[in-house]
DNA sequence: AGTGGAGAGTTTGATTTTCAAACCTGGCGC
DNA sequence: GCGCCAGGTTTGAAAATCAAACTCTCCACT
């Protein structure tokens, strides 16, 4: 699981050791959307059952899920979002709404959701400050750590 | 690689089928900034020769990446994001937001990316239609193919 | 008092992946 | 001809994944 080398120092790095291994982001959707019992997350991501065990415990222990117990006698448990799992989900909607454009194209799509507007979710990834749609040829990388100043042995 | 039984059909699911498996959104990073040589990839993501090759295969059958030769005699390569994969950017950013707050607490940060605005980028996921941010409590899922459902055996 | 079933996992043993390091294959540069 | 670079492939050992079976606790029924 470490990584071999030196590799960069990067956010997108640690957020996908955390929330990057299989199943997890998958159980992060189930989750937030209020199923988060075992045998619901075995049923509706087609996990194996000591795997999503281990996603579990990890979720926990980086506090992006909780676990409640539900019924005591007999126990039952029920994971949920803490704040920081909920706020993954703008990062769900976004992989969804390229998935949906990008792989299924538009067609038979399997589940929509709806804004509290009262229309049809369509995330739009905008920047704060200026509240334009972030594009690729809008945005300039600006190193603030060595391991970023290195773009390579022969880069400029 | 397959899932196990009959997980639900979901765009989520089918874009981390693509871009899901580790290391393959750290290629998109590099990529995205202009890094697309092998050598460069291996050293700045710190992955295995072997993997990255089997990743880049991937991602260029995937239609996310094209590999260009940037030099005939000697041969060499570069890789390129499609406008599929630069359409995965606005992702990446927003995982990075949401490392910076809540791994790296905003401090010490690797580094910033400049939105063309002039100021720092700081990624936010809106709803097309009205613009307000994306929240978790604002959303409702509505279920249209079957396996949406079902939510579990014992589940409304 | 025994049978069965749900929920929430754990165990087991076989299969796949990953990994690190070594190796290979042109084509220069000298 | 010698070494080096870029862009991979090969190899063998170590780790992760998988499916199925199993455990354990409680409750419901008969």
């Amino acid at each position: 699981m470490a990584a071999t080398k030196d590799p960069r120092p990067c956010s997108i790095a640690d957020a996908l050791a955390l929330v990057g291994e299989k199943y997890s982001l998958l159980v992060l959707r189930e989750v937030c959307l209020g199923n988060g019992r075992f045998d619901q997350l075995v049923r509706n991501i087609g996990a194996p059952r000591d795997i999503l065990a281990a996603r579990l415990r990890r979720l926990v222990d980086a506090g992006i899920l909780t676990k409640r117990v539900y019924s005591e006698r007999p126990q039952r448990f029920e994971y949920r979002a803490t704040q920081a799992g909920l706020e993954l989900e703008p990062v769900l909607m976004t992989l969804k709404e390229w998935g949906d454009r990008h792989i299924r194209k538009g067609a038979d799509l399997p589940m929509a959701v709806e804004h509290i507007c009262g229309n049809e979710l369509v995330p739009v990834v905008t920047c704060r400050a200026c509240g334009e749609e972030v594009r690729h040829e809008d945005l300039t990388a600006r190193p603030q750590a060595p391991g970023w100043t290195r773009t390579g042995p022969t880069a400029a």
